[in-house]
DNA sequence: GTTGAGCGTT
């Protein structure tokens, strides 16, 4: 059964969590789950996937019922091939929430309320106020999607995460080639009309701008009335300088 | 159809 990951993240608070990288894009949940669960038992396997494709992202997450074995599954499957790639099993940093976790384990933000556990705090009272939250928000939730998905692109992030910090701008040209197609969708309305306006032989259609040059315009006006045949444009534009009769 | 450092969801 390959149910992983689809009802949601089930009690991750009691099960370790651990971190599988350096798997192959088309390697699924169902090709680990028996990898991983021969070697303990796996409650729940989760692979992070492109919303815009759903291609898996190079990396899963298995989380097992019991420390020891994941251990034991992080020591036997931590450089072991899977579909002609070595893979690189380890213990999970960082928790789905941002949370810390120590070998595996997820430490809530105060390990020492732990055991006290002054606050009644429920899981599900955290999820229902996420929930809560986010649809009452739904008008920015279509924005903060987007903004989220350009900072945490796969070619910024490893940007990003390079050794060296290097801002190169050599690089550029696909952002800015998004930037200035974004900029030209929505930013052309009230930005700066009277710039592209005036620009009709700029247009990108040079085939289909005017197959006919000998009944242009131009010929026509002095042909039959001409009120200014010195410059029939405000811009001035030498259209003398053109032949009319190639 | 491609790529390869890293840390997660209905």
């Amino acid at each position: 059964m390959s149910h992983f990951g689809r009802s949601g993240p089930p009690d991750i608070t009691d099960t370790y969590s651990l971190l599988v990288l350096n798997i192959t894009f088309r390697t699924t949940a169902d090709d680990l789950f028996p990898l991983f669960d021969k070697y303990g038992k796996v409650v729940d396997i989760f692979i992070p996937k492109d919303r815009r494709t759903g291609d898996s992202r190079g990396f899963a997450f298995v989380r097992y019922k019991y420390a020891d074995e994941a251990q034991k599954a992080v020591d036997r499957l931590d450089g072991r091939v899977v579909d002609g790639r070595e893979i690189t099993v380890q213990f999970a940093k960082y928790g789905p929430n941002a949370e810390r976790i120590q070998k595996g384990r997820i430490i809530e933000s105060s390990p020492r309320s732990r055991s006290r556990s002054p606050r009644k705090r429920h899981r599900d009272d955290h999820y229902k106020d996420r929930d809560y939250r986010r649809r009452s928000r739904s008008r920015s939730y279509d924005r903060y999607e987007r903004d989220r998905y350009r900072g945490k692109d796969r070619d910024s992030r490893r940007r990003s995460r390079s050794r060296s910090a290097s801002p190169v701008r050599s690089k550029g040209r696909g952002r800015d080639r998004y930037d200035d197609d974004r900029r030209s969708s929505s930013r052309s309305r009230s930005a700066s009309p009277a710039r592209r306006s005036p620009s009709p032989q700029k247009s990108p259609s040079p085939p289909k701008a005017s197959p006919t040059r000998g009944e242009s315009p131009e010929r026509r006006s002095r042909d039959g009335r001409s009120p200014s045949p010195r410059s029939v444009s405000p811009r001035g534009r030498p259209a003398d300088s053109r032949s009319p009769s190639s």
